[in-house]
DNA sequence: TTCCATTGAATGATCGTTCAATCAATGGCA
DNA sequence: TGCCATTGATTGAACGATCATTCAATGGAA
């Protein structure tokens, strides 16, 4: 989890437990945003608080507040984490993607799903966020710029498949925004009820969509019974 | 909101403001639910106190623990009440419409974005209580009956147009995955840009899907440009 | 007068934040 | 290298605010 930008310090000096003291800010504050990210995981926003954080992060109860404005800043920083760290996950996934639309876009949806990204924990935050009633307004404001990237470059390759393939009841916008339902939903689904979902089926299902969509461009998976 | 279920006491005598001092547990219960969704929606759950409730309800501070169990059992039974009026909504949907299965299914899909369903405040409590991560399986337990009975009666009738049309390639218990997905992310589309969704245009997002997996049955919506 | 709904002050618990004290790492100096 | 002063990270007790809950007192209906 963000462990792999992050340096951690050669090791000069541990205490007894195999833990050095002191840490650069940056591998603190990432600490502490993993912490958070457990935290809300399993208390939810409401029960996190700086002891929750710090418990978990085997650290002081105070330090929050040296490498965080607040409580909240912690909460925008982590969320803001996670944003990102989608964002460079489906951007290298749509790069390293064959040249054609539907490869490109195939990829962008692949990247929903990927270990790294479509964990039950990182689900549970993301919905927490999304749930917040009260802050709606800041945390959308947050992620905005990261989302109307992901959401203009599908638009252009919609807009380029239907192009050539004619396919033209179903507008590429339309098509994008349904899209987009379908991340947040299936999301939801695989939160809600982990025990009936994969996530390779749920995958399938987006493919699906497309295959009917986009019937010249994209071929529909094969479902088995169940899942 | 509720307010059709509960009768309000003939107005015998009442205080200076025209309301009367005592109600009936009834009548108390439901005022207090339905300050629980005005609250929820612009506190969020964090931010729903005993204080915001009472303060909206117009009523005392102690009130609400002498109606309810506690603040958690407030809680519980404002999310009970809204899953109990969608499917008051979808099953009279239901009855009242034609008795063909596509029908019967656009229905229960119209049902999710009737004006009394398909509110701001009250799409953000319902994603409020979804986002709780740490109440997730109480909340789940608590309307998990309610649920099962609208994805069994979508599943059978999947299976009826399927057989009907000889569809093949989408199997009933996907598409009906897929439905459920498409009423949760676009309601929480909706929730989010709500000045870019009309609940018409949400509406006619799922029909399209159905056009297309079931193209005999069901007539694609006509888009225009934008929304 | 009886009964029960209602009130709101009081209580104890828990929260985010502050900050003086403490600790460890680093650089300069001998 | 060995030693010390400086810098900055870390700690956790303390504080004030806010919370859910309790309950004795009050009010109103029957």
């Amino acid at each position: 989890m963000g462990c792999i930008l992050v340096r951690q310090s050669p090791i000069e000096k541990t205490n007894p437990e195999g833990r050095r003291r002191t840490e650069s800010k940056e591998v603190r504050r990432q600490q502490l945003i993993d912490a958070t990210i457990d935290s809300i995981a399993e208390n939810g926003i409401g029960g996190t608080t700086m002891s929750t954080v710090t418990e978990i992060a085997g650290l002081s109860l105070g330090i929050v507040n040296f490498h965080f404005k607040s409580k909240q800043n912690l909460l925008e920083e982590t969320l803001l984490f996670l944003a990102k760290e989608h964002h460079e996950q489906w951007l290298e996934a749509f790069d390293n993607a064959g040249l054609s639309a539907p490869e490109k876009l195939l990829a962008i949806v692949d990247a929903h799903f990927y270990p790294q990204i479509c964990t039950p924990k990182k689900l549970a935050v993301w919905f927490a966020f999304f749930g917040e009633a009260g802050r709606r307004e800041v945390y959308r404001s947050l992620i905005n710029d990261i989302d109307q990237e992901r959401y203009d470059v599908a638009l252009r390759l919609c807009s380029e498949i239907a192009e050539d393939g004619g396919y033209k009841d179903i507008p590429p916008r339309q098509v994008v925004n349904i899209l987009e339902s379908l991340y947040d939903g299936i999301w939801l689904e695989l939160l809600t009820y982990p025990e009936n979902f994969q996530r390779s089926v749920a995958r399938d299902h987006i493919a699906a969509f497309l295959a009917k969509v986009y019937p010249d461009h994209f071929r529909m998976p094969a479902f088995k019974n169940g899942g």
